[in-house]
DNA sequence: CGGTTATAGTTGAAGCGTCAACTACAGCAC
DNA sequence: GTGCTGTAGTTGACGCTTCAACTATAACCG
């Protein structure tokens, strides 16, 4: 408790500022992108997920593991394009509390005309402006994020934060 | 307009997938952590930089260029800073129109106990989980889009989304 | 100067995300 | 079976973010 904390070096903070301007600024550039084609990206990432899964359709909570957003908010996500007719809510065939969500045909048309905006963007954005090598390596890198957060036990239970004034 | 899509090849897409995740989920870990002490990652983000800033002061501009948020959220956030004691808002000397806002006393004490979590954390999320070399990789390739991104004219002005239907 | 345009920042409403509480069903124990 | 515990998903309230509209001042131009 008395020991020092470690800082970053000189070197660090600057990879870690890069780190932290850039993917605000990639966040801004790929959602205004498809704001401008009339969805978020958010949305878009839910539409992807069912497009690329086996007969278009998945569980809620196999949904929510995918792109990273709290069940709520998948709940919430796929309200919405419910209301706008892309996804289609059904009962899970083999478990009676599932919730299978799939995509419409129109939900289909919608997602197939958005992927060829949000490539570009994604390309101009990031991929064209890095040197292939570049790019490689900020992949494995996110993998290796990626496993750690899987893998470490603090992350996702403790659920009590001690310290709280009331 | 025929042309076809440039689609992300099978390695583009593991980069981009992970890139996704990874952002998701450090962003998702770092603000956990924060928010057990009290604080959120983007109000940290705010005193963060006027703790750095000469004289412990910035412009409200200056603030929202330098943590990628929009104007009018800052103000928001310094609104909600300001009630917690932690910054106080001026008027510019040199700017009619102009605010100035100021680390207290207060949030100098709050942003130094802030930082020693956050830093654990940063490390024990991204730092720690990458080689040395890796990290600065990361560095690199984020410096890279970061500097697309301010070059980009297309980025900031349209204001104009030419297809919403009525 | 007076008029026009651009910049700095705020405001309030609407939309999105989070959180805790809740329903409903599954799985296991006995 | 009954009861207990865990999982799937939803709900509504609250808080944060976005967006468009607005005020005020600066800067430029004639």
């Amino acid at each position: 408790m008395a020991s020092e904390a470690r800082w970053l070096t000189a070197d660090e903070q600057v990879s870690w500022r890069a780190y932290l301007r850039a993917t605000r600024e990639l966040t801004v550039a790929l959602d205004r992108d498809l704001q401008c084609e009339g969805i978020s990206l958010p949305e878009y990432e839910l539409l992807s997920m069912l497009s690329e899964a086996d007969d278009d359709r998945l569980r809620m909570s196999a949904l929510a593991d995918l792109i990273v957003q709290s069940r709520s908010r998948v709940t919430h996500t796929a309200a919405r394009l419910e209301r706008r007719g892309w996804v289609q809510r059904r009962p899970a065939p083999d478990d009676g509390r599932g919730v299978v969500l799939e995509l419409t045909d129109e939900g289909r048309d919608a997602i197939r005309r958005f992927a060829v905006t949000h490539v570009e963007s994604v390309r101009r954005h990031l991929v064209d402006v890095l040197r292939p090598d570049q790019f490689r390596a900020l992949g494995e890198a996110m993998l290796a994020v990626d496993a750690a957060y899987q893998a470490d036990p603090t992350t996702p239970d403790p659920a009590a934060c001690p310290t709280m004034e009331p």
